[in-house]
DNA sequence: TATTAGCACTCAAGAGAGTGGAGTGCTAAT
DNA sequence: ATTAGCACTCCACTCTCTTGAGTGCTAATA
């Protein structure tokens, strides 16, 4: 689609302006090393791609800067796959080799990492447990009135919740309730145990407990929270060295949007896998219209898919981004399947 | 130390600046219906009140704006202890009362709507554990070398940990280990666990099983963590928008403390009862001097704290977030006794 | 035919100068 | 004691002017 020509002159301008967020003259661009023609010939280019739509004036008489066609263009055709960034992964390669601990300290880490290393916003949504599986039901009695159920699953998640016990239970029934619970549910895939409980246990309990009803309901009650898919957050406070974003209500749609943590489960819950860059106006949140997000997943198991992303302004160091995380995703795929394997 | 006349000006000067943000003149004061004196007087009085020093003027011919020391004036003898906002009180009331379903919950919830009432950011310091005391222990393998420590505590909270299970070891020597800890342990406060493990039961355990120092290890490690104390943060957009604050650096430098929770708790971890106002340069941490902060205590049992602050400009609306710090830490304690006695 | 030097033109950004207005302090009159 | 009145100060705004970095176009060049 472009000449040879065309493409040096327009990489050479998205450098330019992701790195300096000004808009880029003819002049400083015939200066650069790699290229000897003059600035009315680098004016001519600049002139044709701005002809298709790659680039923009802020002004009649401004430099160039990249539009959002152009970016796309730029992501989609003109990046190479280059060499990965083995010092930057490394860093995060020691922190998930190191000693595992626990899944969720390795996220929460690597998300500040990765927003120190990019200064950009990282985001990692924890996998969707499709794939885990009741491990064990325990109940933990605190009173008379109170428990604690305690859900363990095959991964070493453990997810509990308090609850009140009505008047007309005694523990054993609970234990009684239990009991059958674990026999019957282990192995279940989370996502599935309240229609379980549901279906086939409601005949089945009648037998041994009366007042089915009631006990279900607490018992659902207690497994229903649905399935809070974990975000880990790192560096929000690097929008705030971007120049584009000096602007207090960009800044406060920005900020409200990170309390929402539904929203942004939203956003970065993806079915297929691989990386996805939605740059500017191609997001579908106002809050971001300025951003451009991009995706990469990592597998945890066989089915379950988690997201790492990074949210930085549209003048985004695709290149480098891009390599990061996909090398990244696949050290925390490598890591996780060490981790479950290993046990 | 003021007149009655210097009095009311001086406070008319403060809920003007609080209110606009802006310099306060005298005819503006002098137009307020409680106030009959003419500009000139006005400017008298403000004369004075510059003279002890609370007021300032931000250029020679400028309104006044109220001190640092005047701030610390006004908090310490112009606040009357006034009517509780009882709408907004409600409004939390209701939220801590309606189903005490799980403690973090409510403490989020409060954190939300505390910094949505008042428009500041709210930082809630979950209680420090000193009198929670263990429930129960036990331990649930997830695989040859691997298993899930989880502690339950009296109050319903749980944590957990998993571990590798050293090679040497079966699982039959945990679960014993486990029994002996539970009987042994069981209503000791969280706070003194691990000084526990290391005195008296070294000891008794070598009794038991063999290879002590490595088992003991392993559980010191896994029982720990020095108790995270959980941190709930409401409103940080709100900072965007106060104008004092429309400066990245400033604003830079608070969402990097916001980032960095072990500060925070530093800040907020008070050892009093009751509530605390600092203004400005009265705080330690250099990212808060502009910012005034209120923190009050709500109480967890018999011995243990937790602190509800807020966190706004020095022009703060001091009277109504102090009677709404009060009502609700009392409302917090008030809910976390009933909370604990029922169980 | 592709390149480039040259030139006229545009526009943002910054510097000065001028103005209006909101504020002050001080003094003299009430 | 209060206040009207006045001179004064300084910010904030507007207007104009200048500068410089950029453009597009044209005609000359290799």
């Amino acid at each position: 689609m472009l000449s040879d020509r065309q493409l040096v002159v327009f990489r050479a301008i998205i450098d330019d302006f992701i790195a300096s967020a000004q808009p880029v003259g003819s002049r400083s661009i015939s200066e650069k090393e790699h290229i000897t023609v003059s600035p009315a010939t680098i004016r001519n280019i600049m002139a044709e791609l701005e002809e298709v739509g790659f680039l923009e004036k802020t002004h009649s008489s401004s430099g160039r800067i990249p539009s959002e066609k152009g970016y796309r263009y730029y992501v989609d055709h003109v990046i190479q796959p280059s060499i990965i960034q083995h010092q930057q992964v490394d860093v995060i390669k020691h922190l998930l080799q190191d000693g595992i601990v626990e899944f969720e300290q390795i996220v929460q880490l690597s998300a500040e990492v990765l927003s120190e290393l990019t200064n950009y916003t990282s985001i990692i949504l924890g996998p969707q447990m499709f794939e885990t599986k009741l491990k064990q039901i325990q109940i933990v009695p605190l009173s008379k009135h109170s428990a604690v159920a305690i859900l363990v699953t095959n991964t070493g998640h453990v997810e509990h919740r308090s609850f009140t016990i009505p008047e007309e239970y005694k523990v054993a029934d609970l234990e009684k309730l239990v009991n059958i619970l674990n026999e019957r549910l282990r192995g279940v895939p989370i996502a599935h145990l309240s229609r379980q409980l549901d279906n086939e246990f409601f005949m089945m309990l009648q037998q041994h407990i009366q007042d089915v009803d009631t006990s279900l309901g607490y018992l659902k009650e207690v497994f229903m929270y649905d399935q809070p898919t974990k975000l880990y957050i790192g560096g929000k406070k690097n929008v705030l060295r971007q120049p584009e974003f000096h602007d207090m209500n960009k800044l406060y749609s920005f900020y409200s949007m990170m309390e929402n943590e539904q929203e942004i489960i939203r956003l970065l819950t993806s079915e297929k896998e691989g990386i996805k860059v939605t740059i500017g106006n191609e997001n579908e949140i106002d809050a971001i219209k300025d951003f451009s997000l991009i995706t990469a997943t990592y597998s945890f198991g066989q089915d379950d898919l988690g997201t790492i992303a990074l949210l930085g302004p549209t003048r985004m160091e695709y290149q480098k981004v891009i390599t990061l995380l996909q090398a990244l995703s696949e050290e925390i795929t490598d890591a996780l399947y060490i981790f479950n394997t290993k046990q």
